[in-house]
DNA sequence: CTCCAGGTGCTTG
DNA sequence: CAAGCACATGGA
């Protein structure tokens, strides 16, 4: 498949998105029940384990915004949980939190000769005491809470709210507020102005001159960035942690 | 040993 | 509202 301004590399590793292992020349992802491989050769895509359309869907390519770093577009379970877990966290903390949930309430498959865990599904992270095994420590009880409350009927109607809605409807689950609820509009739910203000990002608006509360800067940077702001957020956090 | 990490929840003023 | 702190865990 043949992919223009396009960082594979940057893309997996800038933090958005936790699900995967490098693997050969490329990386196994993990998202939801699918397990795949990936790899860039210049401006081709190689792909393997799935199809053309869940990469498209998965890298967004419908979307025509051309840089290095592309928004992925998440299984929203697996976005919510992992995003629970990023709370005063770090990348490889968060992807231990990840393997081992998989592991522990994930299905084992095997691909090119090796094992990997599909994410678990819906209502399956239902036990406190393993959840802390997998590491998540103070996030342990909100992830068990998260469980109860996302079914079905709760995706479907996330995934069919405006960015306002489903924010509301995110914020219902403890553990997640303003910061996560907008990582999961953004990289789970295609509401491509959710512009998440992390430590990193509120740096960022200080320098713009930016003052507020959470809300009004969020406001701000959609108002100046427009309806992509979200990709944009990414391109400054991926530029700011170089 | 202390500090802090892609925050959030709870308690106070 | 906004400020201050606790919260598990692991790396610097």
């Amino acid at each position: 498949m043949l992919i223009r301004n396009f960082s594979l590399k940057a893309t997996i590793e800038c933090g958005q998105f936790f699900n995967y292992k490098p693997f050969e020349k490329g990386y196994i992802v993990i998202n939801g029940q699918d397990v795949f491989y990936v790899e860039q050769r210049d401006n081709e895509l190689i792909y393997e384990g799935t199809t053309k359309e869940k990469i498209e869907d998965f890298f967004q390519l419908n979307v025509k915004v051309s840089q290095p770093v592309r928004v992925i577009k998440q299984d929203p379970w697996q976005c919510i949980v992992s995003y629970i877990c990023s709370s005063a966290s770090n990348v490889k903390k968060i992807q231990k939190n990840i393997f081992l949930l998989s592991e522990f309430f994930g299905k084992k498959v095997k691909f090119k000769g090796k094992t990997f865990y599909t994410f678990p599904k819906i209502s399956k992270i239902n036990n406190l005491e393993k959840i802390t095994q997998a590491k998540t420590g103070y996030r342990a009880k909100y992830i068990l809470a998260a469980n109860k409350i996302v079914n079905n009927a709760f995706l479907k109607s996330l995934k069919q709210s405006t960015y306002q809605e489903a924010k509301n409807q995110l914020i219902q689950i403890p553990g997640i507020a303003d910061k996560v609820s907008d990582c999961i509009c953004l990289f789970s739910l295609e509401h491509h102005q959710a512009f998440p203000l992390d430590v990193w990002i509120k740096r960022h608006t200080e320098e713009m001159g930016w003052q507020g509360n959470y809300k009004q800067l969020s406001q701000k940077a959609i108002e100046h960035y427009g309806p992509f702001a979200g990709w944009t957020q990414q391109e400054i956090y991926h530029k700011i942690r170089l």
